[in-house]
DNA sequence: TATTCATATGTTATATTATTATAATTTTAG
DNA sequence: CTAAAATTATAATAATATAACATATGAATA
């Protein structure tokens, strides 16, 4: 009945020695029953019912948390984020993003295109990470 | 002398029957003269010397006369803005940031590569335009 | 030239997003 | 049990961006 995303952070907390408190879980949670990217203070708000009267760092704080461990990404044209919708957990990633409804699709590739690679390596790059949000209209919308 | 993107804006201007306005005509020049993507409220203070007391909206309105037209882009991780540095206009690329020294190089390429084309067009997505913000460390820092 | 319309700017206020700083608390390790 | 480390609470404020409405400018035209 749990959602997978919050078994596989309690996995991970478990075995990371990282603290599942209550505001992490909980903004983890709203992150993920949210159908599109929620941004920070609707997830603010929503942590409301779960704490009195939560300020901003709470939510930043438990955002930042999970999203440098991979379990959420932010998009940043709609400074918003999401649960990885991928089975592994990576950095960064790809967006596809309805201009008209909102909807945002994510894939992901472990490997950057050779013609971005291409480009980084003429440019003598350490690549870390990269994310990529495309604009465009959804079947739904179209 | 004049700085050619400048010279692309007038051109652009008058083929297209566009005010070059003061405030237009200024912050692009503060854009394309700044080293590293600027930050609105930069720009803004920058602004200020040519202005007397310029207020967000005539930067905001600039910048976004630009962005809209292709001479700038805007690197959404940064909330900067930086002009086009590709021959020919085009909405978004791709954006190389050193995590270190914050330079960030452009690139652009016309089409978006076979591999994330085809997600694309797995879900049915009707493309327009898309930005792909690399990070990593560059030459200089590593 | 005077009128009109559309475009753009000026101005004030406010909304939205995010961080700093410090004190208090909880957990872990010794 | 205690000290150190990690995390959270709380208050304040910084940084980024937009709304709303008044005024000005310039081009088109009567």
């Amino acid at each position: 009945m749990t959602d997978p995303i919050i078994k596989k952070a309690i996995s991970f907390c478990n075995h990371n020695k990282h603290r599942l408190t209550v505001p992490r879980l909980n903004v983890l949670k709203i992150i993920s029953t949210s159908k599109k990217p929620i941004k920070a203070y609707d997830i603010l708000a929503k942590l409301g019912k779960v704490i009195k009267n939560p300020n901003p760092p709470t939510a930043y704080r438990a955002i930042e948390f999970w999203k440098k461990h991979n379990f959420v990404h932010r998009i940043e044209s709609l400074n918003a984020y999401c649960v990885c919708g991928s089975d592994h957990l990576h950095s960064g990633g790809q967006f596809m993003i309805c201009s008209d409804c909102g909807t945002v699709i994510e894939t992901h590739l472990c490997n950057l295109p050779e013609v971005f690679k291409n480009t980084v390596k003429k440019n003598m790059f350490t690549l870390t990470n990269w994310n990529l949000e495309i604009n465009g209209i959804c079947k739904k919308c179209s």
